[in-house]
DNA sequence: CTTAGCACTCAGAAAATAAGAGTGCCAGAA
DNA sequence: TTCTGGCACTCTTATTTTCTGAGTGCTAAG
């Protein structure tokens, strides 16, 4: 009839490629060639289609589970489908207000906040969200305060630039007294607020030789102190927050036993699935991960991008769920969250990037 | 033959009972009367067992699954079992040694120590281990510091006096002086000291009308601190520690899809949970709950004790597991846990009942 | 290049069959 | 009176068989 010139053949192609996967997407079950024609208006017969989806079988888009079953995307067929999603769709009005309340309800601690953060991408998605704040942030110091806590041990308070809080017990040999503890602390903020934890270390050591004799008294407790306190550069042991793990379980390609055990068990290894995220994903920009893209995560996509605090980036939040998730909408509340999340201790408690609307 | 007097048929029942739980907790499967005979030697031959069987089922101990099937025990069943034993276990010696290895390796902070706990629940249990600190601690205040933290914001850490430590950022008008904070600490310090937080807070509004004309420069601040920071007395909104979750998925009752499906969900929902089992685990003593003693936990049994830091309960830490469990060994394990862990903040990392060993 | 037609394949559901474990009960033994 | 061997019966579970239908690939005609 009509002969196709290659680059409108090509564009058909992409079109039933997209309805695929976007049919799969919502129903989960293959997808048959009538099936594409029904939905969408391609005015085209399932036979012609069915060549079609031949062609994106060999090129590797597309799979059969077996020889009589519709087609299903191959990671790389999903991986088409995501870079062909430019804009980053918009949340619906009251998605986007019921982030932003649970952002403004209360001012929260770090912990707080990181905790219902990983609650509210796990809530909007029905999948599982997560928080890595990154390990190896290079903190600076703001200001260290020493606090008797009782017979042999000191509190150490350590506030950085950012604003992060951290408490340290420490044991030193002797009875603190409070004069000492006062002096001690001042002589360390004179000398290391604004340096990074590591280089204070260093600087400690070096600045007590030169003060050998003025701070005689408290040499032995400054000691003590250096030894103990820059070790926090990198401090937590583990800090994946993760939240909604059972709800990758209503999702049907979930329901057989292996796989839920499978999953239970990554989630429950924080350790573990916290360094293959720390290792697959950047700390820039929106990212999608989708199966075997990450060899230990093979049968699911992970959606992530990284968020800030006072401007400086410092970790990442995302959405793991099935390789077959809303990926349009899963990217725009990352997005969202993360945009949110970075304004919050900023006071701004705002979307970075919000325009009127009528 | 031989008449049985009543308490002497009354022992055999029992032993039968028993002998039924505990092949039910070690195999799993239904137990039938010839499995009975095989294991223990009772000397009766199946049939009579059979026959102490269907007494045991009239009198509510044990049930069948179906006509055909072996016995299994009945919540009631479990639960005569658990009250005859009467001693609790001592634990292998090399498992007693990897607890108390986990303990001393390095001083720990407390929500390290919490986290550190409920996984050491879950690793020698094989189940779910927790850790539900008591939410209403009257904690008596050992003393306050306040730190500046920005421009309208202070910094102020509460510690206890069984030691827990507490950051907390407050929003106070106006730029904080130094000398003011610090004035304003010790003002707090010497009239709040030692008392319990709720009674801080209205101490405080007390004597701040007595000094109203001495301290006329710190009244506001005073104010505003008073106002936010005694509400901490119950303050972590969640605060159930669980780990091991995905351990119950290798138990083979429950393999199916439903059972896995609600215990995720059940386990997700920490509020929720905490709040099931604040309610029914008791501060007191070694305690075990079985099924649907607790409505919502009708499938699982909990074995939990309460601990103490520095001489005082503070909460409660347990296993959940499946009503086919060890009891006997889970008993020992949240008992020495337990001891271990209250011993922990007193510097003694020692169990407290600590025998000589050979 | 597209479409209609047709034979073919294969997964999954439903039905049929087989095997076994364990019971309950009775009648006789101790 | 209490125990035991025997036997019929019940039900679950596993296995096999049969059926159905969705969906394909190919061919030949439009």
């Amino acid at each position: 009839m009509r002969i196709l010139p290659s680059d409108e053949s090509q564009a058909r192609k992409e079109k039933i490629l997209q309805a695929v996967v976007h049919l799969y997407i919502r129903t989960g079950k293959p997808v048959g060639s009538s099936t594409i024609g029904d939905n969408y208006r391609l005015n085209l017969s399932p036979a012609t289609i069915r060549n079609v989806l031949a062609d994106l079988e060999k090129e590797g888009f597309l799979t059969h589970p077996h020889t009589s079953a519709g087609r299903i995307p191959t990671d790389r067929g999903y991986r088409f489908y995501v870079d062909s999603i430019v804009n980053i769709q918009r949340l619906a009005a009251e998605e986007e207000q019921r982030i932003r309340t649970e952002y403004t309800k209360r001012r929260r601690e770090l912990e707080d906040l990181m905790l219902s953060t990983t609650r509210v991408l796990s809530a909007l998605s029905h999948c599982t969200g997560f928080v890595l704040p990154h390990k190896e942030i290079v903190e600076k110091l703001r200001r260290v305060d020493l606090i008797p806590f009782n017979r042999e041990q000191v509190l150490a308070v350590l506030v950085s630039e950012s604003g992060f809080v951290r408490n340290h017990v420490m044991n030193v040999g002797t009875a603190p007294d409070q004069d000492a503890l006062r002096k001690a602390s001042n002589f360390l903020n004179d000398r290391l607020a604004g340096l990074e934890f590591p280089e204070a270390q260093t600087r400690l050591t070096s600045e007590l030789m030169r003060f050998e004799h003025e701070m005689r008294d408290e040499q032995a407790l400054l000691t003590t102190l250096g030894k103990d306190l820059f070790g926090l550069g990198a401090p937590q042991d583990q800090d994946l927050y993760v939240e909604g793990a059972s709800n990758i379980f209503n999702f049907p390609e979930f329901q057989d036993y292996e796989a839920m055990r499978t999953f239970a068990h990554l989630v429950d290894e924080k350790e573990a699935l916290g360094q293959v995220l720390a290792r697959e994903l950047s700390q820039k920009g929106l990212q999608v991960r989708i199966g075997a893209e990450m060899p230990e995560l093979k049968d699911f996509s992970v959606v992530s991008t990284g968020y800030s605090l006072n401007g400086r980036p410092v970790g990442i939040i995302g959405i793991l769920g099935p390789k077959r998730m809303e990926y349009e909408r899963m990217m725009s509340i990352v997005n969202t969250v993360a945009n949110l999340m970075s304004g919050y201790f900023e006071g701004r408690g705002g979307l970075i990037e919000e325009k009127e609307r009528p």
